[in-house]
DNA sequence: ACTCCTGTTTAACGTGGCATTAACGCCACG
DNA sequence: CGTGGCGTTAATGCCACGTTAAACAGGAGT
């Protein structure tokens, strides 16, 4: 984990430092507020700890500036008791989370663990084919950018339909996978719900339909 | 957090229930140990404080009944001087930290916050998604630099809402979160705070809302 | 003790979304 | 050219959710 640490007392710059390092990480440390600012901007880090009292340009500043330039690393401010009001200045910057001084390296080191693992996910499982993602848990297929919301019932579907891709799904499967078993739905209403999915996810320039009918047999969805 | 009292002196608990309280604490109480273990067996509690000495049950069969059950919610044994060498005991049972009565409220503070604290691997004081900061704390939400005062229900359901943005939280999760049991609460009163929770904290100019429902499901907190 | 205030919970009612079905038009394939 | 499978649209009923107001409880101040 590459980590920049900003701070100007030299003595708890060290002193992290030797605790970063220790718990594995690879740490950077700028003294001043502008230089940290432009090494954040430059460098790659996955953290970077900023003090909130800095000669020259203030934590909040760096922070501000850095934001303001589209820069989304995770930042966890360091503050003197004092400031404490100000941190919540600091979190409408965007800030990720704070820690008072003086404080046990233990828990700055938990700190740094919660930071990267709250980032790092976020990622909910997707499936993905033909330019269109279906995420199930929210509900939504995502086209080029655009969100399309479905229902229950046609997230079902799809889901078996994409899962399938390229090869025939006959209307049984998909009843089952919809309703479970095949009785108490009426011979329509897959066909009800294939309309509502192909008008929410209209084709592409390409003209080839997403969901094509198989005459007789069931449906399929382009692969590729 | 949602804290499990059980103390048969309802004078103590009155004073330990208002501490708790105002220090962001969803607190129930029980006056007697059978009771207090069931509901500790049934609800979901993030600590119990538990009396050693107790009509029916005593704390230690308390505790040794609900350890035997699988139930790992961190205890907190309150005790008399007269029964510290018990306290050896407790602590062979299961229990986490004890206090000696009688105590400052704030050392209870300090231990809930502790006990906690180790559990649950610090979550941080402040949450920040979407431009919007909920000190819980403090029960403010902060926008653009306006801050919005919140309930500590509301403060409950918009942690949990904020710590899972991006992803669906169901209407289940939600009301342990807020209540701990999902019995005693209507089924409406969740809409209730959500409601409210949108009122005070009024979509942004994006138009994107920032608690969206997923119908049948749960709510999702925006992401960015 | 009384009243005000605030937060929580419940109840009543409104509204909209979703699932399902029916009706009907169209197309495919014999 | 006809039959059966499919497409399309609209209507219906139900249920989840939204919204508002009022009941309720506890605490603070007088």
């Amino acid at each position: 984990m590459n980590i920049l640490l900003i701070e100007d007392d030299k003595r708890i710059a060290a002193l992290v430092d030797r605790g970063l390092r220790e718990d594995g990480h690879n740490v950077s440390i700028s003294f001043s507020g502008t230089e940290g600012a432009e090494m954040m901007l430059g460098g790659q880090y996955d953290v970077a700890l900023l003090d909130m009292l800095l000669p020259g340009m203030t934590g909040l500043s760096v922070l501000e500036t850095v934001r303001s330039r589209r820069c989304t690393t995770p930042i966890l401010m360091l503050t003197a008791v004092d400031s404490v009001p100000k941190v919540l200045e600091a979190f409408d910057l965007g800030a990720d989370d704070y820690l008072v001084k003086p404080f046990l390296l233990e828990i700055l080191l938990a700190r740094v663990r919660a930071i990267t693992r709250r980032t790092k996910n976020a990622v909910p499982p997707v499936l993905q084919a033909s330019g269109i993602a279906l995420d199930r848990t929210q509900r939504v297929a995502v086209r080029n950018g655009q969100t399309v919301a479905l229902t229950s019932k046609q997230v079902a579907l799809l889901e078996v339909l994409m899962y399938r891709r390229g090869l025939v799904t006959s209307r049984e499967e998909l009843i089952e996978a919809g309703w479970g078993t095949a009785d108490k739905v009426k011979a329509n209403t897959l066909d009800v719900y294939i309309h509502s999915l192909r008008t929410k996810l209209k084709d592409d320039e390409t003209g080839r339909p997403l969901i094509r009918t198989v005459h007789g047999t069931g449906y399929i969805f382009a692969n590729e």
